[in-house]
DNA sequence: ATCATTATTTGGACATAGTCCAAAATTGTG
DNA sequence: CACAATTTTGGACTATGTCCAAATAATGAT
């Protein structure tokens, strides 16, 4: 009923735990954040909570849209807790990072495919690919060698 | 030189194999197919081959710009041999099928994200959700009962 | 507060997709 | 044909995630 952690597991029909609570908590904290990083987090919270729980949790927590999973090329499945606007994402080819970017239109699905093959579409997803400030070339300035996790494509 | 298949793997410093051709063929037959599933249809054609194989030539392909990797949620890695062109992909969240979408704007990077985050972006993957034809729900005639395989997001 | 019921957590086994590696086979070259 | 370089093979291994049944914890009703 009110809008603490605890009121919003209630209200979507889920029992308040620590483990539960400390894995909202966590992608709060960090989104963007693998399974296995908000296990070492949660760990770090609460002194100890299964693997499975956290998976347990993520996909609770998604199931009840109060999490959004995406996953990215070459990555594992990333969590974070901004949900409901259907925003996109992007990504650094070279050092992975992962940054939000508003939809341009709005609203879900905030694209028209230039055909739509008879499919109702009820999401566009976005994922933009390059290079974050840090990964580009300095130009002139001495240049970190850099070396690409994930390949430019043709 | 030529444009064979034979041609096509020379050109790019790749020795002709068998295993090569028929994978790359296989690609061409089948768009979208996974690497299990193009080692399978490898096999029918020449009667044996690696799965290491498989993934080795998908993965030099890719690397030449012969092929292309798409990777959607739930789903192992997709091989096309259509490159070149930024299309992107309709997937159907019940069966699973995948069709190309022509790019809305032409060339790559076809969109503008709203906000770049000082990222130089080289790549806008769009994937766009929904039920193909087959699995949408028939209005008034008795509806075959679909178990999604992919849940829509809230 | 205590109990009974239900939901959650745990750890271990299992599944899937993919890579690493060294030996064997094949390809391209002279 | 013979040699060197590349590719293929099969088996082990890794990473990410799910399945399962027993143990534990949370909730609702006395
Ligand atoms: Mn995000
Ligand atoms: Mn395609
Ligand atoms: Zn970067
Ligand atoms: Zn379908």
């Amino acid at each position: 009923m009110d809008n603490s952690p605890e009121g919003l597991l209630r209200s979507h029909g889920l029992s308040v735990t620590a483990q539960r609570l400390t894995v909202l908590q966590t992608i709060t904290d960090y989104p963007h954040i693998t399974a296995d990083q908000a296990a070492e987090v949660a760990r770090k919270k609460i002194g100890a909570i299964s693997r499975q729980s956290v998976y347990d949790t993520l996909n609770t927590l998604v199931e009840k849209g109060l999490a959004r999973r995406i996953q990215p090329m070459d990555s594992p499945a990333l969590f974070e807790d901004r949900v409901g606007d259907n925003h996109h994402h992007l990504v650094c080819r070279s050092c992975g990072i992962v940054e939000d970017v508003d939809c341009s239109t709005g609203y879900r699905p905030c694209l028209q495919a230039s055909d739509d093959n008879n499919f109702i579409i009820d999401e566009a997803e976005v994922t933009y690919w390059g290079l974050c400030p840090k990964c580009q070339p300095k130009s002139t300035k001495s240049q970190a060698k850099q070396t690409p996790t994930r390949k430019a494509k043709s």
